[in-house]
DNA sequence: CTGTTATAGCTACACATC
DNA sequence: GATGTGTAGCTATAACAG
């Protein structure tokens, strides 16, 4: 507890010191894929910033390797145990000599009551599966001024100057 | 024939067919020859009368295979060699007719009888309810449709019929097959049938199938199956080029890398312009890196290739002059072809021939050679300034005046092509090399008199201005040159009005008072030849000009300027436009503060005040934006406007309520809350009102979007922290009247993950609000489901993935700040304490079965406060001993309590290890801290307690809150438990007294947010919102 | 250089299973 | 309808021939 504590402080200092356009382009990266939104993103966890390098990661992250690689392998014997199962399975062959009276009654059953037609209500769709139109969000269109593009607010690291004050920079 | 001879035969033909087929499973090897010994029988058994005995065994064999799912080798296997053997055959009775061979044994019959028999055999399985099995046949008359001959009518018939249902197959696989099937029966005649002919359930040509395919079949591999195989002339491409923004991936990429690729040189006649503009852009801008790289390398790579490396050619292609595409890819084709660029030189004698493209790859290649610090390139390339400045001005004044020079060089160049042109030569400009004094200062006379020029197009005039700016010594001076340039147009329009009064006036005429320019237009006989006069005189002017600065008599003093008073006449509505445009360009590139800019404030006072008083819309939002955006460099001017500002938006037209909405935005984005709630201020809560009203009124959705952009903006700044508005603003994302509103959806896509992942303080707004927002969202939903089937059902999200939503955004572990203390956080563990805390409220148990099963997506840890766990415990348990559940929720809310007890089981081993191995020490100092803790001092307590006393300022904030807010809950728990008991008992009897049901009316309310006509609070969580109506006033 | 072939590795999508 | 497994269709890299 005593290092959790230690480690809280590191984190807390190099965590303000994380670069503005590192976090730009981490949540670019990250939202890219569900730019559609609403029904269209999927809960793919959020690629974990590399960029706090802490004692405390550090050591979690080692202590989860470690865990890790336990896991992994006894995964691994699993899987290629499973692997081994699957594949030898695959020795069918068709005898074309036997061939039965009723066989073909089988095969050319009467569909029956088997749904084996797409429901109605899928066979149109208004959409056409075509993508909408991107409007390119992105942090660099968020932190431009509406009215005067080449001035950017810096929109994450204002939180240790003044609270209510997006304090804007000008890159020239 | 002898019945012991036939059934010998007839078991020797049988035999003889197992036997191949037997083989032919197991390798592709032998393949060739078996085919020969399949024609050799069927020859044979032709011969011998057994014709038939062939046919029926050899489909009876293939029936073997039928139920074979898809890619078993042993299937594959036959189906091809089927295949083959239908093909040979084939292709040997067409080779025979084409020798014109007697054809002794009558093959063509048996061949026809055959492919007959087959066809109609297989066809049994069509419909089987057996998918592999309608797979399978499907897979077969596949792949021997390309060599059946000729079939007879009613086989057609039945074949078309049967493919026409099987592309509606249950099975994308079966359906894939039906559409490799029915690409076979298309022809020239369906296309055009497809434009001409209306839609008809009834019309089974092959064509209009596929197309309806290509656009509604929910399988992406049959959207790919019938784009690849679908003809492709005038009237299907679009069909198939529109798959260029499918949803899948693959599909888009295949639209690059395959059809256009195939097209060659076709792509650019048979394509229509702006289609082909469009691939472009989509391709190049799409989110994916592998379409974005078919895109490139079918430009770069394909496509140069093709034209032989002509890169002018390409650009050609391309349409440079109206596709703004080019850019992007005229880089990707120096970055991926670096070996052009040594290729590309501009000797001096083109200069002056330039053509859009020609000028467009001078800018590219200028930019990218800069961009890349290709220094000797530049060296190599690029002529000195004074050079540069002197081409540009020949192209400006062959743009804006016809005579005194060689014209011949030049008939066909139209005013749009010199244009761009010029637009490119300025573009360069603006980064150019200007260390050469005389280069610079030619430049500079360039610009500012084509500057001066009234006829210049706007593109124009903003890279005009920008390449002044780039040219001025500092701001000031900067400043000074555009209002110049900016008083002089005006002045020399009233001028001139004067003048034509005397002429007026003189000739007696009467009608002087409307309002001039309008007036003049009834006397001109030609508009485009005043103007021409009209930019004769100022090209005479531009030269006087340009003599005087090049003598050094160029620029005029800033007291010159002001000391030369505003004439008393106005300038006319054309003037002031022109003005106001080249002041907004000017504006947007300076950052000094206004009071030390005087010019700018003579500015505000001639030209941009009157500006947005004026009563011509267009001349009052130029106006507007004029007004923002010197209020972004004067706090107090800020201040001033921001109440005149919030009138434009709440009372103006849609363009001015856009432009004002975003001037406020940035307002608020420069200078934060200082322009709000002080002596003389706005009141903030007024402005959060417009917000409001904006963000509600889906008549406006391009307002919509920049509201919610702009609180987005606001709220991730800090400068807006209301929770109310907040959750108006989450509200309004998930709300179905916006559904339709791709821009504002994409807009919350991005900012509210933004948001919520950018701070931990953010993500306890989200927090606090979001089980109210759930809640909502809820009953919203179900009514929503209930209501007319003329409504949308699918315009709204399913309550279920909502809440998966909301537990994404308040989960801990996706902040950016990753810390130690990540895993402390109840931010995620409040929220659910929240929806637990709801979660009665919720009548349908369709709804509430939506939100258990999700309940275990929340993140537990044995880091985590133990009596916050404790709580969640608590409530799970309450609403297992209240409820009446379904089996899926019970077991859901079951395995969180399970887990609920694992982790605080965890908690306590932890901590009464930790009492053994420290010895008391450190725990006792913490308890002395904790004051309280009389029972079980638990792991979690400590943990929170290191949190209070660190300098983890959030953690300092909530410790306190979050203990009593956790004690309240719980009197409240038990508080609504008794009400709720009531309320089930009174719910018959109409008691509408107590709380609950004043929540349930105030949801009721929010009801009109589908409802159009009741929209007005619906979304709004501000309760009163009759109440002070700042901005209605006046 | 350009194009082909072989190899391994990757990811979004499809399929199977419960 | 959520899950895990399988696979199509690349992408990258190298070696090699033309």
């Amino acid at each position: 507890d005593e290092e959790d504590d230690q480690n809280d402080d590191n984190s807390n200092t190099t965590a303000g010191s994380i670069l503005e356009k590192d976090l730009m382009a981490y949540f670019d990266e990250n939202l890219n894929r569900n730019w559609r939104g609403r029904e269209h993103w999927k809960v793919r966890n959020f690629k974990r910033m590399n960029l706090v390098t802490n004692e405390a990661n550090i050591l979690a992250e080692t202590q989860n390797v470690v865990r890790d690689t336990t896991n992994k392998n006894m995964g691994d014997d699993k899987l290629t145990d499973a692997k081994k199962k699957n594949k030898p399975k695959k020795v069918l062959e068709i005898d074309f000599f036997q061939i039965d009276d009723g066989f073909e009654d089988k095969i050319f059953a009467p569909k029956g009551r088997t749904k084996i037609d797409m429901p109605i209500k899928n066979r149109k769709n208004d959409s056409h599966y075509l993508l909408p139109d991107d409007f390119h969000f992105s942090t660099e269109r968020i932190t431009r001024l509406f009215i005067k593009p080449e001035q950017k607010m810096s929109l994450f690291n204002h939180k240790k100057n003044s609270r209510g004050d997006a304090s804007t920079r000008v890159f020239d | 024939m002898q019945e012991s001879d036939g059934s010998d035969i007839n078991t020797k033909i049988f035999n003889s067919v197992a036997e191949v087929f037997q083989k032919a499973q197991g390798s592709y090897a032998g393949h060739r020859k078996h085919i020969a010994v399949l024609k050799k029988i069927q020859s044979k058994a032709v011969e011998q009368g057994y014709e038939d005995a062939f046919n029926f065994w050899f489909d009876k064999l293939v029936t073997k295979i039928l139920p074979l799912k898809k890619n078993e080798t042993i299937g594959d296997r036959i189906v091809k060699l089927v295949a083959a053997f239908i093909a040979s055959l084939d292709r040997e009775l067409i080779l025979a007719k084409g020798q014109d061979y007697e054809l002794s044994n009558d093959e063509e019959g048996v061949f026809s009888r055959f492919v007959d028999q087959f066809i109609r055999h297989v066809l049994r399985g069509a419909e089987s309810p057996d998918k592999n099995v309608r797979f399978r046949v499907l897979q077969l008359l596949a792949v021997i449709m390309d060599n059946i001959g000729e079939i007879d009518e009613s086989l057609f018939n039945l074949l078309i019929l049967s493919l026409n249902k099987r592309i509606y197959d249950r099975e994308p696989t079966v359906r894939i097959q039906a559409v490799f099937c029915l690409t076979k029966f298309q022809d020239e005649e369906q296309t055009k049938n497809l434009t001409e002919l209306p839609d008809d359930e009834e019309n089974y040509e092959a064509t209009r199938t596929l197309v309806a395919s290509i656009q509604n079949d929910p399988s992406a591999e049959v959207r790919r199956a019938a784009m690849l195989n679908l003809i492709n002339d005038n009237n299907t491409r679009p069909y198939i080029l529109e798959r260029a923004r499918d949803v899948n991936i693959v599909n888009r990429r295949l639209v690059y890398s395959r059809i256009l690729k195939s097209m060659g040189k076709n792509s650019f006649a048979d394509i229509e312009p702006h289609i082909f503009d469009q691939l472009i852009e989509w391709g190049l801008e799409d989110r994916e890196p592998s379409v974005k790289n078919a895109c490139k390398r079918l430009i770069a790579h394909d496509w140069l290739n093709i034209l032989d490396g002509d890169l002018i050619e390409l650009l050609e292609k391309l349409d440079v002059a109206r596709s703004s595409i080019c850019a992007k890819a005229i880089e990707a084709l120096f970055q991926s072809r670096p070996d052009i660029l040594s290729k590309i030189k501009f000797p001096e004698n083109i200069w002056r021939d330039f053509t859009v493209e020609i000028a467009f790859l001078f800018r590219a290649f200028y930019s990218y050679c800069l961009d890349n610090n290709i220094t000797e390139m530049l060296e190599e390339n690029f002529p000195e300034a004074s050079k540069l400045s002197e081409h540009l001005n020949h192209y400006i004044l062959l743009r804006y005046r016809h005579e005194g020079v060689p014209n011949n060089l030049h008939v066909g160049f139209d005013s749009n092509t010199l244009e761009f042109i010029i637009e490119q030569l300025l573009i360069t400009a603006e980064r150019y090399d200007f260390s050469d004094e005389v280069g610079r200062r030619s430049m500079l006379t360039v610009v500012r008199n084509m500057l001066a020029l009234t006829a210049l197009s706007e593109p124009l005039i903003k890279i005009g201005i920008r390449v002044m700016k780039s040219l001025s010594i500092n701001e000031k001076d900067f400043v000074t040159m555009a209002i110049e340039i900016i008083n002089d147009i005006r002045d020399d329009d009233i001028e001139k009005q004067e003048l034509e009064e005397k002429i007026k006036s003189k000739k007696g005429n009467s009608h002087k008072n409307g309002v001039s320019s309008d007036g003049e237009d009834n006397d001109k006989t030609n508009n485009d030849a005043t103007n021409d006069d009209e930019e004769d005189d100022n090209i005479a002017s531009f030269h006087s000009a340009v003599e005087n600065l090049v003598q050094g008599n160029g620029n005029v003093s800033e007291s010159d300027i002001i000391n030369n008073l505003p004439p008393e006449k106005e300038a006319s509505s054309e003037t002031i436009v022109l003005c106001l445009t080249r002041s907004s360009y000017m504006l947007e590139l300076v950052n000094t503060p206004l009071t030390e800019n005087i010019l700018i404030a003579s500015l505000m006072d001639t030209l941009i005040t009157p500006a947005v008083r004026n009563t011509a819309p267009n001349i009052r939002e130029l106006g507007v934006k004029n007004l923002g955006l010197c209020c972004l460099l004067d706090v107090k001017l800020a201040i001033d406007n921001m109440y005149i500002l919030g009138m434009c938006v709440s009372k103006g037209n849609a363009s001015l309520k856009y432009i004002a909405l975003q001037v406020i935005v940035d307002i608020f984005s420069v200078h934060g809350n200082a322009v709000v709630d002080g002596e003389g201020k706005v009141d903030s809560i007024s402005l959060h009102k417009i917000f409001y009203k904006v963000l509600k009124n889906n008549g406006l959705p391009e307002c919509q979007v920049i509201a919610a952009e702009g609180l987005c903006k606001l709220f991730l700044a800090d400068v807006f922290t209301d929770d109310d508005l907040f959750e108006t603003l989450v509200l309004s994302y998930f709300s179905p009247i916006n559904c339709s509103n791709e821009a504002l959806v994409q807009a919350f896509a991005f900012c509210i993950p933004v948001y919520c992942f950018s701070h931990s303080t953010h993500q306890q707004r989200m927090s606090r609000t979001a089980a109210d927002i759930l809640l909502r969202l809820c009953v919203l939903w179900d009514d929503l489901q209930n209501s007319a089937p003329g409504m949308n059902r699918e315009a709204m999200l399913k309550p279920n993935v909502i809440f998966q939503q909301l537990i994404f955004w308040t989960d801990p572990r996706n902040l950016v700040n990753q810390t130690a203390s990540t895993k402390k956080d109840i931010v995620q563990l409040t929220f659910l304490i929240d929806v637990l805390k709801i979660f009665t409220q919720i009548e349908k148990k369709e709804i509430k079965k939506m939100i258990l099963t999700n309940v275990n997506a929340i993140f537990l840890s044995p880091e985590q406060d133990y009596s916050t766990l404790k709580k969640i415990l608590e409530y799970s348990d309450d609403i297992t001993e209240n409820d009446t559940l379904d089996s899926v929720s019970k077991n859901a809310l079951d395995r969180l309590r399970n887990n609920l007890n694992v982790v605080l089981e965890e908690i306590n081993e932890r901590s009464e290890l930790q009492t053994k191995d420290e010895n008391n020490t450190t725990n006792d100092q913490y308890s002395s801290i904790l004051g309280d803790s009389s029972n079980k001092l638990s792991n979690g307590d400590i943990d929170h307690s290191i949190g209070t006393i660190n300098e983890d300022s959030t953690d300092a904030a909530n410790a306190p809150n979050n203990s009593t807010t956790v004690n309240n809950l719980q009197g409240q728990s038990n508080l609504r438990k008794r009400t709720r008991s009531e309320t089930e008992q009174d719910d018959t009897l109409g008691n509408s007294e107590d709380t609950l049901k004043q929540n349930t009316s105030a949801v009721t309310k929010d009801i009109g947010f589908v409802l159009p006509e009741e929209k007005e609070d619906a979304m709004s969580v501000d309760e009163e919102d009759n109440d002070s109506n700042s901005f209605t006033d006046i």
